[in-house]
DNA sequence: GGGGGGAACTAGACGGTACAGTACTGACTC
DNA sequence: GAGTCAGTACTGTACCGTCTAGTTCCCCCC
């Protein structure tokens, strides 16, 4: 499965390098002589694995999207199941605060807006991945409970899209303006979450359940 | 009123030159050369009126605080009339979508989102007298509302969070992470506008008007 | 009204630094 | 022993902030 010849090690290495050395700097004041001394490697194996500053970039963020997965597994892990839903929803609110307030994805985050008009594909291609992605999933298994009856809903996705809105507007922002981690406790976060099932409840339960 | 010396003419010269060069290029792609040349004039007076890049930077960016006022100004004068709550908020909302899809604004939110941790105070300020502000001029205008019994609400500021995250979510979103402007047609909007405004009053409108 | 003094300005060179990408050498690995 | 790698020097470029020298503008006073 894995390669682990010598040059695939190489190859990670540089990429594990790399990663905080772009988080960090953004792709402007990230230096390829940090990068090779951070994943202890001469400069001239960076260039054999990667043609330019550019393609190392991109190949770094284009890896991210694979983390997706993990959300794609919250949503159906929590809605499939038979429990109430109003416990549901706050579980999952809850469960995608804290994965998207993770520093390093925040960090992730403003660097790809932030290089989103010099790399147009990368931007598209990462919401597509990410964001699309677990959009969709999310639409199907309220697609789920509306056909149980759970859910009055005319439009899955756009159910999906303010059920994310309720829950992310505002922290998100808050957290990608400000530098430090330490914006909410888990209480405040567990409120936020309350809120926000709560508030999406009210706008697509069907009548009965309410 | 304005100031018309020399040294006030000078300075807004360099100010309106290097907006642009900053937030096309970021903060460390920006070029004080680029700036001088742009702005007709040399760089000993661009360092004449800013002792270093880094308080040019932070000057642009906190003058642009000021344009809140034209949000503050449409929240009051839409919701304040005694019009139907339905139609104004769809107002609101649409009113809202084509501010902040602005190319610039959206440019100016990707360059103060970046430098967060490189300026934290930026990041801070910007936040609080940009969003924060227009989010309490909000909430006040759903609290008047409430008091004459349209809404039914128990935390006003929860709700105003609420209607700016349905809104606006996924359309900043996209925008962020999309270079282009080309992104939604007129009726995109409005459909955009409707679907939160109508999410909004599920959630929040009192009973009987529902 | 018209000089005159002094501050503000232009133009460009310069020092120091940092960086992308290349080239070379000697050592290690398979 | 052949290819790959570390270490490092090197080239060319870009940029910040300073400096010098000469010019223009503004304002006050006669």
């Amino acid at each position: 499965m894995e390669d682990n010849s010598r040059t695939a090690r190489k190859r990670a290495q540089i990429v594990e390098a790399a990663r905080p050395v772009f988080l960090r700097n953004g792709y402007v004041g990230a230096s390829m002589d940090e990068v090779a001394a951070l994943a202890s490697v001469s400069k001239q194996t960076v260039y054999k694995h990667f043609t330019d500053k550019e393609q190392l970039f991109t190949s770094i963020i284009m890896d991210t999207t694979a983390q997706v997965e993990g959300l794609t597994k919250m949503i159906t892990a929590t809605l499939d199941g038979d429990g109430d839903l109003a416990g549901d929803l706050r579980t999952l609110a809850r469960g995608f605060l804290g994965a998207i307030l993770e520093p390093d994805l925040l960090r992730l985050r403003r660097l790809v807006m932030a290089e989103a008009e010099r790399f147009p594909d990368l931007g598209r291609t990462w919401y597509e991945q990410g964001f699309e992605r677990s959009l969709k999933t999310l639409a199907a298994a309220f697609c789920r409970l509306a056909e149980r009856g759970a859910l009055r809903l005319d439009d899955p996705e756009l159910a999906a899209e303010h059920f994310v809105g309720l829950l992310l507007w505002i922290p998100v922002n808050k957290a990608m303006f400000r530098g430090g981690n330490d914006l909410y406790t888990e209480t405040d976060l567990d409120r936020l979450a309350e809120a926000a099932a709560a508030a999406f409840l009210r706008a697509y339960a069907s009548r009965e359940t309410a």
